[in-house]
DNA sequence: TCCATTTTGTGAACTAATTCACAAGGGTCT
DNA sequence: AGACCCTTGTGAATTAGTTCACAAAATGGA
C-alpha cells in the first residue's frame, strides 16, 4: 500500500503534525481538510490526497479527529518510537545541533558525539562524553545507533562514510557540501545551508530585473 | 524568458556551479553535460534542460567551457554580487550560522545581528556589534539590508516578520518552525531542522517494514 | 574535403504531482 | 423521518517535471 510516496508528501505529512499536535493544546478535537490546509500551506484537496494515501482516518461532514489523526501520523513518519543518533562531528555545526532541543522533542535522542580532534575527545556535553572516530565502529555498535549526522569536512567524507554504512548505519543526515554515494538500503538526506541562500539570492535577482 | 523555473532547476544550478568550481581548481577547461551529470548526481538531458532555459552556453562536440558557464551560473544565481544578511537573534542557532564561513565564501556577508536580549546588546562578535531588536528598522535601512535570516522563537516572529517587511526586505530565510505569511513580492525559504529528520524516519520505517 | 565521432539543444513522449469536481456518508435540526 | 448542511475520499483532468531521441553543430583525422 505505501509504494512512491513522494519527498514532497512525507514533508507535507510532517507539517500535518505539527499543527495538530499545536492545536491540539488548545483543546480543539478535530479538523477539516480546510483548515489544515490554511495553516500548512497548501490546499484541502492536497490534504485529503496526501492521507488518502495511507488510510481513510477522517469523518465526512465533520473532519478528523486531531488525537487519532496524530497518532496515525506519528506511526506512519516513524515518530511513535525514540531513534538514536550519533553526531559525527563536534564542531560547530555539530555543536549547534547538539544544543538544539528541537530533535529531543520530536523522539531523536542524541547519544553519541564522535570527534577526530584528540584534544576534544573526552570532553562532556551533558550526558555526552566525546568519543574519538577512531573508535566509531565500536560506539556506533555499542549505542545501537539508528542514524548518523554527518558534520565533518568533505575531504574527510568518503572514508567516515564507508565506515558508517558498513557497521549497518542505515540513515544519514547528511551537513557536507558532498555528493553521498551508499548503497540503496541507505537513505541519506543532505542539509545545505548555503543552498537555501542560493535559492534566496536567485529569487531576488529576478524579480529585481523585471 | 525567465519563467516559471522550479525550485529543483535552481537547487541543480547551485549543484552545477559548485562542481565547475572544484573542477576549474583541478585545471580542466571544458566538461560535458554527462560528465557533469554524473558529479551532480542527475542526468546528462537533465542538466542540457536545465542550462537551456536560460541560454545556449555550450559547444556541439565539446562541451561547456567551465570558466564561462560558471560565470553564467553565478549571474543566474545572483552570486555575481554581495548579498547584505542581518541575523536577527542571536542564540544557539544564530551563533552557529554566523561563525559558519560557507556563507561569506559565496557572498553572503552578515553585516547585523540583532537580538532582544538586552544583555547581548553591545556584545562583539568579529566585526559586528550586537543590536538591540528594538532598534530593527534603524539598522536593517543603515545596513541596507538584502536578506534577514530569521533565528527567533515562533512566538515573536508574527512582530519582527512584519517590521522586516515594512523596511523593505524582500528576502527571507526562516529557521522558525511556524508558517510565514508575506505579501507577494517576499519570497521566503524555510529550513526546518527536524524536517529532514523526519524524513529520515519515515524512510527507514517503511524499509523495516517489508 | 569528406567521413567518423562527439555532444549540444530541444521538440515530443512520458511520468509524476496537483487540482478539480462530485458522489457518498455523516451530522443536526425540526 | 426527512431535509439540509458539511466534509471526506477518490477517479478524472490538468499541470509540472523528467527523460527520450535525434537533427544540427563542431572537431579531428585521413
Amino acid at each position: 500500500m505505501r509504494r512512491n510516496i513522494s519527498e514532497s508528501t512525507v514533508r507535507r505529512l510532517s507539517f500535518y503534525l505539527r499543527i495538530l499536535e499545536k492545536v491540539e493544546a488548545v483543546g480543539i478535537d478535530t479538523l477539516s481538510s480546510e483548515k489544515l490546509a490554511q495553516r500548512t500551506g497548501t490546499t484541502a484537496a492536497q490534504v485529503r490526497k496526501d492521507l488518502s494515501l495511507f488510510g481513510s482516518f477522517g469523518k465526512r461532514g465533520l473532519g478528523y479527529a486531531i488525537p487519532q489523526l496524530a497518532s496515525e501520523l506519528r506511526e506512519i513518519l516513524g515518530l511513535d518510537r525514540t531513534w538514536r543518533v550519533a553526531l559525527v562531528g563536534g564542531g560547530r555545526i555539530g555543536s549547534a545541533l547538539f544544543e538544539y532541543s528541537g530533535f529531543r522533542k520530536r523522539g531523536f535522542e542524541i547519544v553519541a558525539v564522535l570527534d577526530a580532534d584528540s584534544s576534544k575527545v573526552g570532553q562532556r556535553w551533558g550526558k555526552v562524553v566525546l568519543s574519538d572516530i577512531a573508535d566509531l565502529e565500536k560506539v556506533l555498535t555499542a549505542e545501537s545507533v539508528d542514524i548518523v549526522i554527518l558534520t565533518i569536512p568533505a575531504e574527510s567524507v568518503p572514508d567516515v562514510l564507508d565506515r558508517v554504512v558498513a557497521v549497518g548505519v542505515r540513515g544519514i543526515l547528511n551537513y557536507a557540501p558532498v555528493q553521498l554515494r551508499v548503497p540503496g538500503d541507505v537513505t541519506v538526506k543532505d542539509v545545505n545551508m548555503v543552498l537555501e541562500l542560493e535559492a534566496l539570492s536567485f529569487a531576488l535577482s529576478q524579480t529585481k530585473g523585471e
